[in-house]
DNA sequence: TCTCGATGTATCGTCTCGATACATCGGGAC
DNA sequence: GTCCCGATGTATCGAGACGATACATCGAGA
């Protein structure tokens, strides 16, 4: 998920760990953000993997490597995407399994880079997405109906509650599909009956 | 959070870890579960700490370490929470920090739990919850308000939806609220105005 | 001048998760 | 009868996320 995000952003500017962050949290919409903790380790990883360049040599490479921690001067490090991250952030951004939308996190990451998404696949995952949500509805119902006369009324505010939030969700979800949709068949008439394929596992 | 679920579970009755696992994910109002990976380790430590006892002495315990990792045979292990347990156990269940309400998770428990907690505890709780949901909501606010002109459509609608989910989780603290202190009235007339102390930190 | 908050990079220990392995048991298919 | 499957049940592994923390710079205002 951080992977995502990381090279969607980077995709638009070359920025700082810091300036990251921000715009990470400001781009999940508002409520999680990422910690410095998930966030270094992932730049480290995703350099190693040739994703993204920085543009200031690390100096300890030169050293030996039970030097001191080098105190003093630590400078900014600029990120950027390289070829090879473009190429692995589409080929990220056409993925429509599973695995795009069933963690609401990485949903969230998708919708937020959704105009770098082809319309089909935004609509294969919005829908993805709603089944997901629409299976947990369906627990949450049955759990419910199964304990409602042997559980307290806390536990009982606190499922109904949870309900109604998976509820409107779903009903959030059924309004942007429907949105995307009607622009889907303005952009582009039908020229037949379309031979929707199953994603691919 | 973990810890206080399985004392408060612990405390109605002993229970098998598998048993523990489901009842904590119908207790968290159905949407997330522990997994088994968290709770393990957690039964292990709790175990080590003294708070609760198992009825079967690990037989590994008198095998060399290195051992071969002990083919069938694999005992069912019944979980019994100790005079200590519970004792930690009321200590938690009486904190009302910030501790208590920030993370949302522990809130869940400690809603969940809300039968074995005094009705004082139980206001300052909520109210502290709705403090915090309160402050996320202005900073959405202030967000939205701050990117309003410079984002697409998807991360609006996605600010849009989470600000809605957390203005109604406000409004569901509120009627919470609202009922606690009609029944707390209900109860206890007050005897004059009501010294209302700080929570400790 | 002094301090404070924003900017900025980085690591540590602790915990959590998903996946997986292994074992037992009851019941339905055949 | 037996064979297989899903529920029950205990347990560990590696990847990685988190909160706390350390350290450094810089501009604004007391």
């Amino acid at each position: 998920m951080l992977e995502f995000a990381i090279l969607g952003l980077l995709h638009q500017s070359p920025m700082h760990g810091y300036e990251l962050r921000k715009q990470l949290s400001e781009v999940l919409g508002g409520l999680r953000s990422i910690s410095y903790g998930s966030l270094y380790p992932a730049l480290k990883r995703m350099h190693a993997a040739g994703l993204i360049s920085t543009d200031e040599p690390d100096p300890r490479a030169l050293l030996p490597a039970d030097a001191p921690p080098l105190t003093g001067r630590r400078g900014k490090v600029v990120y950027t995407i390289t070829a090879e991250g473009k190429e692995r952030f589409h080929e990220l951004v056409g993925q429509t399994g599973p695995e795009a939308y069933d963690d609401g996190g990485l949903f969230g990451v998708r919708l937020a880079f959704f105009r770098h998404t082809e319309a089909d696949v935004r609509l294969r995952i919005l829908e993805g997405r709603r089944r997901t949500v629409e299976r947990q509805r369906e627990g949450l119902r049955a759990s419910l109906a199964r304990t409602r006369e042997r559980v307290d009324r806390y536990t009982l505010e606190l499922q109904r509650h949870g309900l109604e939030s998976v509820d409107r969700e779903v009903r959030w979800l059924s309004e942007l599909i429907e949105t995307e949709r009607r622009q889907s068949v303005a952009e582009e008439p039908p020229p037949g009956p379309r031979p929707s394929a199953p994603p691919p596992p």
